[in-house]
DNA sequence: CGCCCGGTTGACAGATATCAAGCGTCGTGG
DNA sequence: CCACGACGCTTGATATCTGTCAACCGGGCG
């Protein structure tokens, strides 16, 4: 089964980092090396196998705050995984009336929107700057076929979006959907070793509330608000939670403890 | 490479709808001859693929208007096709403030929200009498490995839910919201060799108002609004789109003529 | 035939957007 | 090092959209 990888691995085994002369502002860490491994694709995977993943990212981005990984229509080839910073994809409507769609944190896989038409939907625009690496989408597609546990992880990560927690709540008021967002927010930066109940926010007011649908004074004071009630102390991009199960009432959360 | 498959392929050629006693209310029907293959997961499999897809669904259900095909924590082991009718997604959460997150129409998926914590995440119920094929997720997978266009078609599927487009717009308001649906449905309606300015409705207002995040009365407000505008003729569940372009225009949707 | 339920319509209220002003921070340049 | 300007954020006043409540209508079903 696996006879059809030997070159790929092969070229694994060679030397790290001195073959390839490239444009690119810094060569790949091994998957293997990368802390962040247990959230990404390598999930789960043998050393034999993360070797044929490694072998197929070849090169890491870095982007500075503002700049734009792909565009709207833009022909896709590549998945980029998060690997240090964030990024927020926006889709460009009518007359400023753009729509950012999702936010993302390190370990997290982008260009999903991209598989259906071979074009990008939305523009990736680094909130920070940011580093990502480059996942060649036939490769990846190739190599899933000839290691099973590596399209379970490819799947099982495209089908975070199906889960209804992970959209905006369309039937929530304004404290839920700020509420519901710092919970995420709090839970995906537990996720990767921060704290919880203290974090910096990368992007700005109006990115928070276009995303929620909400005007940019909304989002403003229900942080006030929620300061009032000594659930939050906000301090511009840095958020303490000062009452966490309160957060979950406002959210609308349902624990299993109650 | 298809050594693994000879059993199932084995059985696949045995005669149909005799050696099976199940508590289904009918058999399968073999895929190749459904006329939603190529709607559903069998596009661009080869003859000898689609026999390999068609060995492991085993049975079709039969659902009437508001029965549950599943619900929320049900256990996860296979994916749905609809066949015929159609369904709703419905996340339960406090008190009645359920979300309905999507609706299915013949030849595409559910269950896909499962995948992750391998628990239903939402309940699936029928909107009228429907029927589904079932597709067990293991054996897809299997299968997936071996057949790379399957493969590839999972992920495309899949990849549809994270189309901007494919959700609802959270910076819009109602009207834009409402156009939106009707021409998503007008667009799915015609795929499927359907009238795309002339269609019954099977949801109710109060799930369309639900999925759009707007009340019921308001959604009926603005079916009555476009009505008086020569835009729709509405007569209870049947839609009839008289100027398909002005609702275009209210959705807000960019159109490449122009 | 009459009830029930989904849908429509109207009046009103409330949540949130919009508009406008002011504030603090950060970066730049003198 | 300080002053200035720009920008993001906050706060207040007001407008608007949509939700809520209530009544009514009409078709379908028992």
């Amino acid at each position: 089964m696996e006879s059809t990888l030997n070159d790929e691995q092969q070229k694994n085994r060679t030397p790290q980092m001195s073959e390839l002369p490239t444009t690119c502002k810094e060569f790949r860490q091994a998957c293997e090396n990368c802390s962040l491994a247990k959230l990404c694709l390598p999930v789960s995977l043998a050393p034999q196998e993360m070797e044929s993943l490694n072998s197929i990212i070849k090169k890491r981005l870095i982007l500075e705050r503002g700049k734009t990984l792909f565009n709207v229509g833009d022909s896709f080839s590549k998945l980029y995984a998060v690997h240090s910073g964030s990024f927020k994809a926006i889709m460009p409507t009518y007359y400023g009336k753009e729509q950012i769609t999702s936010f993302y944190l390190p370990g997290e896989l982008m260009g999903f929107d991209a598989i259906q038409s071979d074009q990008h939907q939305v523009n990736a625009i680094a909130l920070e700057t940011s580093s990502v690496c480059e996942i060649p989408f036939n490769g990846l597609l190739q190599l899933a076929g000839n290691i099973p546990n590596l399209q379970r992880q490819l799947i099982k990560i495209m089908s975070h979006k199906f889960n209804p927690d992970s959209n905006v709540n369309l039937n929530s008021n304004a404290d839920e959907r700020v509420a519901s967002l710092l919970l995420a927010l709090s839970s995906r930066f537990a996720q990767r070793g921060f704290s919880a109940v203290q974090f910096n926010l990368s992007m700005s007011r109006q990115d928070m509330a276009n995303y929620l649908g909400l005007a940019t004074e909304t989002v403003s004071r229900i942080f006030t608000q929620m300061q009032e009630e000594k659930i939050l102390q906000v301090n511009r991009k840095e958020i303490h939670i000062l009452d966490f199960r309160q957060l979950q009432v406002r959210a609308c959360v349902k624990v299993a403890s109650e």
